[in-house]
DNA sequence: CAAACACTGGACAACGTTGTCTTTTGGGGT
DNA sequence: ACCCCAAAAGACAACGTTGTCCAGTGTTTG
């Protein structure tokens, strides 16, 4: 483990001074083309490589951005990371992340290790819990929030409106003749999933449906598998004839389920696609929530930002409306595939 | 965006020098109470925040590993990713990562980012090409090879034995019956399945059977769909009895095309499980290459690496075999679940 | 041919932190 | 009351880089 040369090693080989070496390096002005050749040949045998250390602490900002997510593991959020990392490469910048593991303390943690490593901003997927905590660390870096929305006023948020596409995909199920509709994948812990099933309650009540506390269920959790318990509702005499999936990950749970039991009859609609869904007969209508349009929203909001920063640091008085948060609803549609449009 | 403060901040609010706001925040040297009790409301009050790039520029060294795979999209990745990071996280180490997109140009890239990012370690997923130009990065940090070997000498590989459990999965077809086996998802450009197809070649060389070209296919590119190669195959007089995929991706394309020709008669199994896979009828028998497993041991011989560094700190005499480049190859098996044990 | 003029190269300070060394403080023993 | 010693606090340099400013060089023009 040899320690990397400095520019101190690369200018006494080329027999120039320091700064000479940076202006080839950062080829900002114009260098003799004999001293360039020169100081290149020794960047090239010394394998210099700058420290981005010293010239981060030197222009007092760095070129990395967070991404703090549940956990990579999730197809959802490993689709956006990857269109957050694509678009981040090619602006320069270096993507460092971490996973909250559904927990608000590690959330907190990994916030913090951001602001340790002078992220230029965070992408943040926040799980339940006030985000109060996050006031003073927005003052010194944009923070977009994505997939759920906070109460705090002043963030940007990218999300998607679950409320009102959940009771899209319940009224379809309406339309086509449903009553008797099970709400499966339910969690108190993420913001989404509520949202998604105050949407349920909305359409059903809409119709004048009562909400049948039995057909709304847990996804899956440690102890509970989303396929069980699709498995003992359809056990019972009085059964749903349709079934919302709140999650991919109940979705699959769901879809299992109904497949050993060879439940063809039974509507079913998925909040998100799964591989293979489109394989099942039928094939399962789901709703689109495209991850990698919200992490290019998000991404393109941590660049805008980047952006005023750089005009602001030119003119400290310009006016950019851009800078401002918003809070950004990304489409969202219901692919009809054949099982949410199955008759009761 | 207000500038964090600094450490002569704090000290010119509690009325101290910087020196003992530094031990005070690095708890290493003991402070009085009531100093220490000023400085930490100074701290509190100005939200501050260590600089981590003056901090490890004076160091000498940080506190961030680099990962580059393919693709985070991809599921085998994700997990490992996932892996990598819960342990890196426990180890207070910060993760940055990128994406080759499957180019050795973009590998390179990343690398060199990487490099100027002065990570402490690298873990790398090889594309194909040649890898000389390491030779230089790994002077200055461990380099651990993940998922693909690589011919050159000198690097930590975690990797599976792909040849060797191919031609486990396919003797197990042949233990069945089977005489007429396809092999889907062959791609020169990644060694994985190189090597798998070694492993299939061998199987049926050591059974005396020939290979036949034209069960020998691609999987899924920008211009293939494994479905269609399967569905293709199907179609002919002379049709292969069992089918084995390269790579979950292929998988699923053969799933899906069994699936919709109704095709439960065709031996099928997978390298990798796939969401569902248990799901279909038969279940699909596959090969469980672990991919946190292999995660977990990249990200353990990157903290030998760093425990040994620490250690030639102190004695640069020292000797430490544990510092020396392995290969680790992690365990695989064949998980029956029907597919795989079809007669012919 | 000389003088002004771009243009190239170098010396020095500074970014925020920690290691080394020195100075100050406080408390105990005589 | 004095001195000594340990513990606590501070002064200063240094990490590798870039920005500012100044000196030197060669080129072009009056």
């Amino acid at each position: 483990m040899t320690k990397p040369a400095t520019l101190h090693e690369v200018a006494a080989l080329a027999g120039v001074s320091i700064k000479t070496v940076s202006r080839v390096v950062n080829g900002t002005t114009t260098v003799r083309p004999d001293v360039r050749d020169r100081v290149l040949a020794a960047v090239a045998e010394l394998q210099y490589v700058p420290n981005s250390f010293a010239r981060s602490l030197k222009m007092g900002s760095g070129d990395t951005v967070g991404v703090i997510i549940d956990t990579i593991a999730d197809p959802f959020f490993a689709s956006l990371t990857h269109a957050v990392e694509a678009r981040a490469l090619a602006a320069g910048l270096n993507v460092i992340f971490g996973s909250t593991g559904f927990t608000p303390e590690r959330e907190r943690r990994q916030v913090e290790r951001m602001a340790m490593q002078r992220v230029e901003a965070l992408i943040l997927a926040p799980v339940s819990g006030s985000h109060a905590y996050l006031e003073p660390y927005r003052r010194s870096f944009p923070i977009v929030l994505i997939d759920r929305s906070i109460e705090i006023e002043g963030f940007d948020v990218v999300a998607v409106d679950d409320r009102g596409i959940t009771r899209r995909a319940i009224d379809h199920l309406l339309a086509h003749g449903h009553r008797k509709i099970a709400f499966v994948g339910s969690d108190a812990r993420f913001p989404t999933t509520v949202e998604r099933l105050v949407g349920y309650e909305e359409s059903l009540a809409a119709a004048g449906i009562a909400v049948r506390p039995e057909w709304v269920r847990p996804g899956p959790t440690v102890d509970v598998d989303a396929a069980d318990v699709v498995a003992e509702m359809l056990a019972e005499d009085d059964q749903p004839t349709a079934i919302f999936a709140a999650n991919p990950r109940a979705a699959v749970g769901v879809a299992h389920a109904l497949h050993t039991a060879e439940r063809a009859d039974v509507a079913f609609i998925s909040f998100g696609d799964f591989p293979l869904a489109k394989t099942l007969r039928p094939a399962v209508t789901y709703v689109n929530q495209d991850p990698e349009a919200i992490g290019v929203a998000a991404i393109e909001r941590v660049l805008t930002h980047l952006e005023a920063k750089k005009l602001r640091r030119k003119d400290p008085t310009a006016e950019i409306p851009e800078d401002e948060p918003r809070t950004i609803i990304v489409d969202t549609d219901i692919v009809e595939r054949g099982s949410g449009e199955v008759a009761p």
